[in-house]
DNA sequence: TAGAGTGGTACGCGTAAGGGA
DNA sequence: TTCCCTTACGCGTACCACTCT
């Protein structure tokens, strides 16, 4: 920076403000610097300049639980709006769905990595209900954002409306003559599993009819065929699947045993990933913007960052895309 | 650290040498800084050390293309082996699929962005034709891996072969007496697309056979599902599809017009996404480690960090894994 | 007195280098 | 060889001082 100062003609603090844009540069000098930076083909450190000002234009992203379609819209949204801004992204993706002593370890791994490298903010994308005081501490002196079916205390949150989706999906069931409804839920350690069974109680309630037992998979397709294999499939004449991916290993494992959707019984999934559409048949979902979802975790932690003030809880709200995988009771 | 240095009665720069294992530190004096550590709550700051070693143990992900089941699974694969280093990621993902000028700059921005925040050592996932000169002037003075189905000049590859892949999935068509066989395939900047289409090409050679006119998507299966909706099912007996998300909207556009595989067509897909064995019908799928080819790629770039040496490049093999998508010619 | 424009100095927090017991 | 210390930076920015309209 000092050679660019230099070779420009000012002072190396000159060319500092050049760069940051704070105080005064006048035009000659500005012309003569930028000559100067393509001459040396000189670039700013952002290592040096985030030691000395403490800010180092980085936000940390946990993402916590297996890779799946929400959890990498999510990041897509949080990148392409880091990007816009100038800022940077730390990202550390832990592979654990559970909250035992090892992942907790990891959880707190990860997150002294982010303190250490002095990041401005973290984003905790799906805490898990458990992680909680391990943020405790964080929240007080740096910026938390939680993508999160729930608002946690001292994080702010970005919020997709998990009950509002399980009332939806579940409604749009009832709807339809349905009251011998399946749930096929995600993890218990998860806040967007427990608040999408809520909203199928609610729902449920709405009409008088009792919850059927539980089932319980671990959002993959997989799991949601092992369910399929081991239901009794004159309990229910739908179901309400937590996600789209178990949604299809369900009908899936049904199909295998002779029963289809939407003749003999009808299915509902949420997410509406863009390949629900082409599932066989096109799969009932309620749709969730995780870009979005991201983006706006991005704009509240950049807001808190800059400013300093928490911008207020902002929500993406579910839309039911009802398909052919749902028809009336016959 | 000095603070640390002050509790624990011995200088800053022991507690240098306790945290970087470099040099020699006594038992006594470790317990008294491990004691002062846990009480001051000191924590290193990897931003002073980055500027003063100028080793930042950070690699930069360009992440370019849209959002896919390959592209986070390697994301995930890279994710897990720097953690398991103690290295972070700077990831930047670019969702691009051209190669216009627009897009130049992006990557170029992005690239910018990882030399200013002092990198050790770069990784393109999936690169472009087109974006190799950008990558021209950083491979000289710093490491850069791409994860590839080619290997470029001046980087090291970690490569999923996707002409084997194309070979053998192709290979299994004809195996089961198809002749001919209809290329869904990806875009032509893409060298996995192309390299995929080599594959199907040579195999139709080895019977004589004529490749049929090239259909293009994009990866998704929305580009399947119109391309399903266009071609002349009565033209071929199968169908090579360049990745499982094609094959299913492809799929699913053929049953909206009265043909179903693998009666009326077989059909194979690339990927072995977790999905594809739940389709209706189950996929035959080319499998790639993808996840494996992160960890890969991180590997490399490591020992190239750490040692200056070069990996051999690694190629990720495809399995054939066949299932009730495709059957003999009837 | 206010504001534009610029420069000098100290400092952020560690590590490299080298010396000494 | 083991152990520890002192000194000099790495590369920018905060802060303050200064000049000139």
């Amino acid at each position: 920076m000092a050679d660019v100062g230099r070779v420009a003609e000012v002072s190396a603090q000159t060319v500092s403000r050049f760069f940051t844009g704070s105080g005064y540069v006048s035009a000659p000098a500005r012309e003569r610097i930028e000559a100067a930076v393509a001459e040396l083909g000189y670039r700013p450190n952002r290592t040096a300049r985030s030691l000395r000002s403490s800010r180092s234009e980085t936000v940390g992203v946990l993402a916590m639980g297996q890779s799946n379609y929400g959890l990498w819209s999510i990041l897509g949204g949080l990148s392409r709006a880091a990007r816009a801004t100038g800022y940077s992204l730390l990202i550390a993706q832990l592979d654990i769905d559970t909250e035992d002593a090892g992942a907790l370890a990891e959880v707190r791994h990860a997150l002294d990595g982010f303190l250490s490298s002095r990041v401005d903010g973290i984003v905790v994308s799906t805490p898990f209900l458990g992680t909680e005081h391990l943020l405790d501490r964080i929240w007080d002196t740096l910026p938390v954002v939680t993508v999160s079916g729930r608002p946690w205390s001292g994080a702010d949150a970005a919020t997709a409306d998990s009950y509002a989706a399980g009332l939806l999906a579940t409604r749009h069931l009832t709807g339809l003559g349905h009251r011998r409804i399946l749930h096929l839920a995600g993890p218990a350690t998860r806040i967007e599993a427990v608040d999408r069974n809520r909203g199928y109680q609610d729902a449920l309630a709405e009409h008088g009819a009792e919850p059927l037992p539980l089932v319980r998979g671990d959002w993959s397709a997989a799991s949601g065929h092992a369910a399929g294999l081991t239901v009794d499939p004159d309990a229910f004449t739908a179901v309400f699947a937590g996600n789209d991916q178990m949604a299809l290993g369900f009908m899936s494992a049904l199909r295998s045993r002779g029963f289809a959707a939407p003749d003999d019984y009808s299915i509902v999934g949420i997410d509406d990933m863009p390949d629900a559409r082409y599932f066989a048949p096109p799969l009932s979902s309620v749709y969730l913007d995780f870009t979005e979802l991201g983006a706006t975790a991005f704009a509240m932690i950049h807001e808190r960052i800059r400013t300093g003030e928490r911008l207020e809880r902002r929500i993406v709200e579910p839309v039911l895309r009802a398909r052919e995988s749902t028809a009336p009771i016959g």
